[in-house]
DNA sequence: GCATTGACGAAGG
DNA sequence: CCCTTCGCCAATG
């Protein structure tokens, strides 16, 4: 039944202009997806994962795409290597991400997670 | 087309 | 120990 339509690919179109490599932005989006529930990595983990360690930057500007993503990204499990909530700004209200990590366990304090190495999530180990 | 910025990170002073 | 600088690469002005 090949009634299947070319719709719908899988990750892409980061831009509506169909520019960017989405090689590095999908993987980005693919890995963050997998991060379990309760769980949290640092944008430098992901780069490293996907053999990019020095571009940790480039990391957090997919995630700027990532909250309109569908499905979308958890990109609140994602913080800096501080385990800083650096990305609540980008959200839609600064009090989501931190909300959102506290529905699944993980405490904040002073937009900083609490035992940020007790939940860290390596995608270079447990994936 | 060049200059600045950016949800980072590691190294240097 | 805190602050500054560099690297990374893409987007935006």
């Amino acid at each position: 039944m090949p009634t299947k339509k070319s719709s719908k690919p899988a990750i892409k179109q980061i831009k509506p202009s169909g520019k960017t490599d989405e090689n590095f932005f999908s993987w980005v989006y693919d890995v963050a997806r997998q991060i379990p529930k309760g769980r949290v990595t640092s944008y430098g983990a992901i780069a490293a994962s996907l053999g990019a360690k020095s571009s940790a930057r480039m990391v957090g500007w997919a995630m700027n795409g990532a909250q309109k993503l569908k499905p979308k990204v958890p990109a609140h499990r994602v913080v800096n290597r501080n385990g800083m909530l650096s990305g609540k700004m980008h959200f839609d209200t600064p009090d989501a991400m931190e909300k959102l990590l506290a529905k699944e366990g993980i405490k904040v304090k002073n937009d900083q997670v609490v035992d940020f190495e007790k939940h860290f999530w390596d995608p270079a180990i447990e994936l």
